[in-house]
This record gives C-alpha cells, sequence and structure tokens, in this order.
DNA sequence: ACTTAATCCGAGTAATTGCTCAGGTCTACT
DNA sequence: AGTAGACCTGAGCAATTACTCGGATTAAGT
C-alpha cells in the first residue's frame, strides 16, 4: 500500500519525529522551505514528495522521519507562514493602539499592517487558500480567524470612550469579519484596476464613518 | 502519452464536438451533473475521469467524445452553475429597482438574492472556489465579478436622485467590491456563531449609512 | 575507543489514473 | 433496405507518485 488507499482525511499533522540535533533541525527547516517554494510556485498539484526532497537537498527517505505524509509536510510550512502572519498583526495592533488621532490613525495603521503581512506573503497564500484542500483544517487557519477577533475586540475595549455601538461585541466581530473579507479578496484577488491605496484609503474611511 | 506530461495550463476548455442528437444532449447533461456532484461530495481530487463516467452511466470513452480532457469536464459543469448564477442576480436587481423605499429597500433585496443564489450552490461552490486551481480561468467566473459591477454601475445611475457620491463609479466599485468580498466569505466559511439574517441586516445597514 | 541512538540514503513497489483506440450500436435520411 | 455518420463501449497502456525498508553515516555520551 504504496498510496494511501483513499483520502485518509483525518488530516495526520503531528510530526513523526522532533528533531533533536541542531543537523537535523537544519534539515527540516530546509524541507519545509522547499515545501513553501514549491507550493508557491508550482500550485498545489505541483508539490511531489520526490520534489520536496530534492529541493530541501535531502533524501525522500528523510522526510518521512519528520513526516508522517505529505500533506503534513504542506501543512507544516504553512502553518509556519500562518504563525508569523498572527504575530505580524498582533504586533502591528499593539503600535495603532498606541498612536495618537484614534481612531481613524490607529485603524488605519492596523489595516495597513494587515494588508501588508498577507501580501508579503501573497502569491503563497493565494495557492494555500485557492487550491490546497485541508488548509483550513490547519490549526494555525482556524487561529487567525480567531485571533484577529480577540484583537478587535481588545482594542475596542480600550477605545471605548471614542466609539459608540448598540451591541458592542456583535458589532465589532461583523465588522472585523466584514474588513477581513475585505483584506482577503483585494490580496488574493487582487482587482487590477485599482491601487491598494486607495481601496485603503476607501476601507479605513468606511470603517471610521460607522464607529 | 496517456496523462499530460507535465500540467497543460493553457487550460483547454473547448469541448471537442458538440452533441447534436436530443440523445447526445442527455448524456451531456448527465455527465455535467455526474462531475458537479462528485466535485460536491468528494473534493477536486475525488474527481476521476473514471468515476465520473461511471456515475453519469457512460463509458469513459464517451466522456472523451465531448471533452478534451478531465479539467474541461469540471469547468464546463462550474461554467453551468456560474451562468446560473448571474442570471439569478440580474433577476434580482430587476426586481430590487422596482422596489419602493429606495435605496434601502433595494440594497436590502439585492443582497438576500445574491446570498441566496450562493447558498444553493454553498458546498459545490465552496470546493470549486477552494479546491479548483483553474477556477478563475473559468470564464464565467471572471464575467460574474464584471457582471456585478455593470449591475452595480446601472444601480446607482437609476438611483442618482437619492445617493450622493464623491467619486460615484470609484466609490461604487469599491462598496460592490466590498460587499462581494463579504458575502463570499460568509457564504463560503460560514461563522458558525452569527446568524445569516444578522449578518445580511448589518450589512445593509453598513451600505445604507454609506451612501 | 566503543556503544547507542539519531540521522540520512535512495532504489524499488504498488497503486492510481488520464486517456486512447479499435471496434461496436444506434439514428437519420434516402 | 441500405448507408453514412453520430454516438457509445471498455480493456488496457503509460506515466506518475506516495511511501517503505534495509542499511549506511554521523553525532552524543561514557
Amino acid at each position: 500500500m504504496a498510496r494511501p488507499t483513499k483520502k485518509p482525511y483525518i488530516l495526520d499533522l503531528e510530526p513523526k519525529k522532533r528533531p533533536a540535533q541542531p543537523r537535523a533541525k537544519a534539515t527540516v527547516t530546509a524541507m519545509l522551505d522547499a515545501a513553501a517554494q514549491i507550493l508557491e510556485r508550482e500550485g498545489y498539484d505541483g508539490v511531489t514528495t520526490n520534489h520536496v526532497a530534492e529541493a530541501a537537498g535531502v533524501s525522500i527517505g528523510s522526510l518521512y522521519e519528520y513526516f508522517p505524509n505529505k500533506q503534513s509536510i504542506i501543512a507544516a510550512a504553512l502553518a509556519r507562514e500562518l504563525g508569523e502572519i498572527a504575530d505580524e498583526v498582533k504586533t502591528s495592533m499593539r503600535t495603532a493602539l498606541s498612536l495618537p488621532d484614534q481612531p481613524r490613525g490607529g485603524i488605519d495603521h492596523w489595516m495597513r499592517g494587515m494588508m501588508l503581512s498577507l501580501e508579503k506573503r501573497g502569491k503563497l497564500l493565494r495557492v494555500a487558500m485557492r487550491e490546497v484542500p485541508f488548509f483550513w483544517d490547519i490549526p494555525q487557519a482556524r487561529d487567525l480567524s480567531e485571533t484577529l477577533q480577540h484583537i478587535a475586540q481588545e482594542g475596542r475595549r480600550k477605545s471605548e470612550r471614542v466609539l459608540h455601538f448598540e451591541d458592542p461585541e456583535a458589532d465589532t466581530y461583523l465588522l472585523m469579519t466584514m474588513c477581513w473579507a475585505a483584506i482577503q479578496q483585494t490580496v488574493l484577488y487582487r482587482p487590477t484596476h485599482i491601487s491598494r491605496e486607495r481601496l485603503t484609503r476607501t476601507l479605513v474611511d468606511m470603517v471610521t464613518k460607522l464607529l
């Protein structure tokens, strides 16, 4: 049974074994790098285990020392990226809250931060979200949405004096969801004939007007 | 060369031959039905040509009478669905414009129309947009976005008296893009703990407030 | 130096699957 | 009835690819 008999859709993401020595840590990193790079360049179908191993400069056997199957390799590579995005977004929120000219200045800074973070990884995320069937089964992907909500709620609480909502929590949730949707769309399906700057400004305007 | 040597990413969508007799038309329909159904139920990887043929009750050879390759079968099935969505959205806009209580009433009707149209095909669209690598190469997919823009601009022109924009065309474009993004997200990644009704209302509120 | 465990290697295997082709069957038309 | 061409059949080929396994190499601990 070389190939999985049928789709083993209970995604097994746990790494088989943790790299203990530094040499091994480096190879695992190389594997993740290779996986991400190939995914970005060739698309999901282009990611073959042999190809990843070759690009990482290791043998196919080594791949399977640390990952139970192909999906877990891709998942791990994406998880790493998603974690970084979450960190960046958190940082950008912290700065945003410390800015003068609230809420407009804060919102502006934050929106731009999120856009930048996604756009840096635009191509990879595009492929990930459009082609990787198990993308939303990656814990870090779900976490990111939750993190955003937590941050948004936190931001609202800290700016409570300058904001006025009817149902603060729900309204914040919805607004966040919609902004996030718009940003994702913008980055993922970049409409050609409208500048990112223009879009950002409008989005910030809208949110400000609605608060 | 049984399998395409490498990804033939110049998507060949043209049907090889048009069905002329009614019998053939029925089989082609059966093929598209089968493709859509399998795509929805098993995901993109679950769609195999043999499987589609079997589900359609025809032999594999017949499939290749009308379609040049696997991708074109899936593309055709999705194109059919996307065309129907476009029609429904157009109709719903027509009704919306004839309603009293503009612009709010119209917007409400239209938003709901779009949501319904997507939600009817929720599962299929989810798979299509998340897993089908060439989804945005299907002409009807691009068309739909354009159609929406045309309709939005048309709607704006017809309601010019009650609306006030700074840069009407661009503002309408952006608003439409964002609403569409939000709706897509909502339908595609349905957040569990918020009702569709609540979301729709908020969206309509937002748009109304912004006009 | 020696042992133990971690790490790495890569040819080979079994399964999958897109698609062809040589021929059959049905339909429309004369 | 005859025939051209539309329509359908399905066994099987050729290519691809996830993953295994027996063994080699390197590092850590003593």
